[in-house]
DNA sequence: CGCATCCTTGAGGGCCATCAAAATGCGTGG
DNA sequence: CCACGCATTTTGATGGCCCTCAAGGATGCG
């Protein structure tokens, strides 16, 4: 499959779950989809695209940027996951109608708004379209439990490192990532917030990376050289991504 | 709705979703529910009910004991979960097909064993119950967030608070808790490998709570004499847990 | 060129990991 | 009933990671 092809007849949904089960996905199905997006909107660095505990009647897709997950807490904010394109961000807003936390803006982003309505009448007419969405909600846990055991064991240079890994390999199987590294409008307050550190201590850390030779964070551009010294020394695996690893699945019943 | 009645009539699955969407469940969808437990099975302290990486075509509810969610990783085992009767502990596999956990048993356990064929037929039969599975899982990765907050923020005495606090709550969810607390089979390893430190600190830790008057742990006999107290020194709050707090929903469509 | 934002560096102290060892509780069997 | 072994819990001492407060440099924009 052609990720850039695939981007061109689908404009708004061609990235969704690319690297993983878009091939499981039908002609008709892709179609399905993108008409569902019945409305696309833009938005900036730092804008709040959905507030944790206000009620939605539709889910947001996102095209081009990046988002974070967070959780304020004493006017501290949390990052507890983050989105490429091609993610539903808050699919899970269909079933659970209210968020436990915020999805904000890291740079520019653009986004496509699908109506719970639509995805209630797809669950009914097309049920392998709709077990591939709960498996997009259920991959967003796979990555939670990742991140919790990178913060129960993992130094903060290695948690970053680890953050690193994830993202490139999340940008690769979406058709943004570079044989050398990726880039990301994300600030070293930003990693901080989602290696549970200090920006100060993570200043500290990415020195350390640099110094390593194992990743150099520059204003957003991340250059690794080695990819196996990166993963072996963040202790990363790629197969919680459901991509092509150990625990990858090539097609869904349904 | 009285929950001892609900487990009279239900003996497998009177627990699912008690304290939160269960009455929203109507009496078809109870039976039809209980109905698709095909078989049940018992296990024991330290048995592994899931491998990761293994394929599986069934789902797993708790009936009866303890479960966690574990990880290995250079010989260590790290807890990323843990389950209170009631609980579909591995309804993720529908999707999934091969988790990227272990399920391990603290303590005997009593399991019912549902096919993802039966499920996969709930989905076109019974939307609404078929969404309720879906909320089931979600519920995971909201708790899976607060997880990650939880390490991200406190020292390890309120990581523990903010543990007991949770299992007090989902247990009285069930009706498993006390007034004054709650029984598990939890060790004091257990506890350290939930909240990413060591048994060691975690007996310090533990010690702490004691003398503070906040927590009172005794091989599996937790005794809390203040909530507020507990609730407030651990910063947990239950929205996440989507019983009847600020983010509860009454009904869901379908 | 001034300002805001982001990044970088230094010093002191607290939380927690680690190594080591002792005490407690519990079931088994003599 | 006591002795014994085992798992679990408890205590002590040392050192490292990381937080905090503080201040100085770099970068980009109007």
């Amino acid at each position: 499959m052609d990720l850039a092809k695939e981007i061109a007849r689908f404009p708004n949904t061609g990235r969704f779950l690319a690297g993983r089960l878009r091939h499981d996905m039908s002609e008709a199905e892709k179609e399905e989809l993108e008409r569902l997006v019945e409305q696309t909107s833009t938005a900036g660095d730092g804008d709040r695209i959905v507030e944790r505990g206000e009620q939605c009647d539709r889910s947001t897709l996102l095209i081009e940027g990046f988002v974070v997950r967070t959780i304020e807490n004493d006017g501290r904010r949390y990052a507890v996951s983050f989105h490429v394109p091609g993610d539903f961000v808050d699919l899970h807003c269909f079933a659970l109608k209210r968020l436990d936390h915020n999805l904000d803006c890291i740079g520019p982003a653009r986004f496509g708004h699908v109506s719970h309505a639509a995805i209630l009448d797809i669950m009914q007419r097309r049920p392998h379209l709709a077990r591939l969405l709960w498996f997009q909600t259920l991959l967003d846990a796979a990555m939670h439990r990742e991140w919790i055991m990178k913060l129960e064991q993992l130094t903060a240079p290695r948690r970053i490192a680890h953050v690193f890994a994830e993202i490139w390999r999340r940008l690769e199987m979406v058709g943004l990532g570079y044989a050398d590294g990726f880039d990301t409008p994300l600030r070293q307050t930003d990693i901080a917030q989602m290696c549970g550190t200090t920006a100060i201590h993570a200043n500290r850390a990415l020195a350390e990376l640099r110094s390593k030779g194992i990743a150099d964070f520059q204003r957003g551009e991340v250059r690794i050289r080695d990819r196996d010294k990166l993963e072996d020394y963040a202790d990363f695996s790629a197969d919680y991504l459901y991509g092509d690893g150990a625990l990858a699945l090539r097609t869904i019943a349904a």
